[in-house]
DNA sequence: ATTTAGATTTCGGCG
DNA sequence: CGCCGAAGTCTAAAT
């Protein structure tokens, strides 16, 4: 890892075509080749980078600025990309040897939500009980298959953050779901910890019933669960 | 901007936990506030990160160890979130004047997309002239509306990658638009540099005609266009 | 290897 | 200020 500080002019042309003026900002050079341009502000987006597998080749400008030239070969996904670095001063250049490193834990996300949702299935409805999570159909599995108190099934769609999108899938799933006459008739339910409102509204039009889910009460029951044993 | 090179081991918790082991990292610490921590490879997303607004406090354990502990306010958006690094060798510290920077200016985007297709329809389809760009409907603005060669309707949606969400969007619009007396009959172009199997099997099986766009070839066009005049 | 769904998505625009 | 759509999205799992 090479950490540069530098008054520098960059432009890329890739997917797309953008600029930098000049003015000072930290240059990651990564052992990968990537190379990571950050401004001292904004979230942890780079203002410009280069993804590896890309290679970097130092040359002078007619001027005799130093550049560098950032180039990734064209692949199935996209063209061959160039970042250009323009550099006027380097005000601090240093290499560190970091290693490998072992990796984040995750711990949260969607599959999670997924795993307590299909332990409590109560929470989203009265009497509702498990038949099977990751129910495999044709175009894709339904996140937990259930069936209510009148023995009537139920399709239902976890998301982390509820929009349009999750509507949509839910409501593919509940059209193919409801041709085959040894389950019909299905409904959803569409549960999230946050759902959006025009992805309410588009449920409420289709006779999908929202559940807005708590991840910490969620995880207390199983907590909870846990003790009994 | 300060910068630091440190052995370091990392707890997240906030809309999810997360935990990085004892390991060498690249620490930035930016004047917002905000901190980001790289590993010398990946992409240009950091292992993890927190984002500003935040506050960043300094402790020791009690082993005499090194804790920053970095936190934000819970907003409407999500919870409380802490960062608590725990320091066990600094190899490198610096701190560095930037000052803001100018900014970066793009080119090539989707709304760049759609203005060139507004200006050659017929690359859509022969026949086609646009009636105008941004049409707006009661759910959303439909990208391109055109007439074809028999005075029909067609409503365009332009996308950089055509995906399934893009064919229901349009779809929305085609179920809406057909509703209006005045307009019916409306048929559907789902217009994309590159569109997915599976985003093309829906929309055939919606009779929504796909059309893949070469976005250099409509660059081509328009400077041949300048020319004449 | 290719495709698809999820993400601590972030970012910008508009109402 | 909140909602919504785009992104050089990236990444990991499934096909």
């Amino acid at each position: 890892m090479r950490l540069v500080v530098a008054r520098c002019q960059i432009d890329y042309a890739g997917r797309l075509t953008a600029h930098l003026p000049m003015a000072t900002r930290v240059l990651m050079l990564k052992a990968d080749g990537s190379v990571l341009v950050h401004s001292d502000g904004g979230s942890y987006k780079p203002l410009n980078w280069m993804s590896p597998p890309c290679t970097l080749r130092e040359g002078t400008t007619d001027e005799g600025q130093v550049e560098w030239t950032v180039t990734s070969r064209a692949t199935s996904k996209g063209p061959d990309d160039t970042l250009r670095i323009l550099i006027d001063e380097i005000h601090h250049d240093t290499q560190h040897e970091l290693g490998i490193d072992p990796g984040l834990q995750k711990d949260g996300v969607e599959k999670h939500l997924q795993e307590l949702l299909a332990e409590h299935p109560t929470t989203l409805a009265p009497g509702l009980t498990l038949v099977r999570r990751e129910y495999p159909t044709a175009i894709g599995p339904v996140d937990l298959m259930c069936r209510d108190a009148n023995g009537e099934s139920v399709a239902v769609e976890v998301k982390r953050r509820g929009e349009i999108d999750g509507v949509e899938q839910l409501t593919r799933y509940l059209e193919l779901l409801n041709r085959d006459p040894l389950l019909r008739p299905v409904r959803g339910i569409f549960a999230a910890q946050e759902i959006k409102p025009q992805a309410r509204v588009l449920a409420g039009d289709r006779g999908i019933m929202c559940a807005t889910v708590d991840y910490d009460a969620l995880r207390g029951l199983d907590n909870a669960d846990d003790r009994l044993f």
